[in-house]
DNA sequence: ACACTATCCTGCAGGC
DNA sequence: TGCCTGCAGGATAGTG
């Protein structure tokens, strides 16, 4: 599921229900996630307020009122939704998704918020507030995609004399961090950039942004923030805090669009697919050069 | 340093 | 109906 705007999407929704509620209780239905979760991690959360619920990257990070963060990652199809604390709710048998609500935490005010991931590409730790930037999973991040920091001159700086396409270096989470496969391919097709190019060669030889290299970083905020406007992209997982689906999968031009006319007006190309590092791309080969 | 693969896990779609 | 294969929004460890 999810990219910067799925976690950002997830993020403003569980906010309200979150910040300055106190965990009273969590309930584990499993040792692990991808990894094991922290020793006594339930201990740890419940009495716990929560002061804070921040994004960074891809990861949800919940500040808590002992110094300690609740680290969160939604891997391929983690999903978080708050439900009544009515006895009735539990007994959705019907429901076969319920055997994969890893995590509950029971809110002192009524409601519960429930951690559901079916691959268990997810995972959740804790770290001191303080040390977050020096962990080892932060430390090394790049820019967010929507900061100012993202510029012409920054990627030009990355992919001077690169040799991978430039699509392997913006899925990169150390260059930029919260694009995915789908917002990479979109922000591409919208700059006009194929991805297949090599990275340095978006680069003068004197170091400077190529006009091609000038259009992406406004490819890029634009596509995340039309994804943001839509709550995100809801392809099989994804839903909004509220169980209504994110509708910007309805304004993809090439992802999972094989065949297809290109949307780029005046073009006459189609939407093909190739594999890059394992995984599907989708572009025009008529209007990203 | 860099580029690329294999891998974790489950669900689903498509072919037969 | 079912079995098989391949693919999926992420990120890392390991390889050459």
């Amino acid at each position: 599921m999810p990219e910067l705007p799925e976690v950002e999407t997830v993020r403003r929704g569980l906010a309200p229900a979150l910040v300055g509620a106190t965990i009273a209780r969590v309930e584990l239905r499993r040792h692990d996630l991808r990894f094991p979760f922290p020793e006594r991690f339930a201990a740890r959360l419940q009495g716990r307020r929560l002061l804070d619920l921040r994004r960074r990257a891809k990861y949800l990070i919940a500040d808590l009122d002992d110094g300690d963060s609740l680290i969160m990652h939604l891997g391929m199809s983690g999903s978080f939704r708050i439900d009544d604390e009515t006895p009735g709710a539990f007994h959705r048998k019907r429901d076969k998704n319920a055997a994969h609500d890893h995590v509950v935490l029971h809110l002192g005010h009524g409601k519960r918020v429930v951690y559901n991931d079916p691959r268990r590409f997810g995972y959740m730790l804790l770290i001191a507030t303080n040390k977050i930037d020096e962990d080892k999973l932060f430390r090394g991040l790049g820019v967010e995609p929507l900061s100012d920091a993202l510029d012409a001159a920054f990627l030009a700086g990355a992919f001077r004399g690169r040799a991978a396409p430039v699509k392997a270096l913006l899925l990169d989470q150390r260059l930029v961090a919260g694009l995915g496969n789908i917002y990479v391919c979109e922000a591409l097709h919208r700059a006009h950039v194929s991805p297949l190019r090599a990275a340095g060669s978006l680069v003068t030889a004197g170091g400077r942004p190529t006009a091609a290299l000038a259009r992406l970083p406004l490819a890029i905020k634009d596509v995340l923030k039309d994804a943001l406007k839509a709550g995100g992209s809801s392809l099989r997982d994804h839903r909004q805090i509220d169980g209504s689906l994110g509708y910007f999968q309805h304004s993809f031009r090439v992802y999972d669009r094989e065949g297809a006319a290109c949307p780029t007006p005046g073009c006459k190309g189609r939407i093909a697919r190739a594999v890059q590092s394992g995984r599907s791309t989708f572009h025009c080969s008529a209007c990203q050069k």
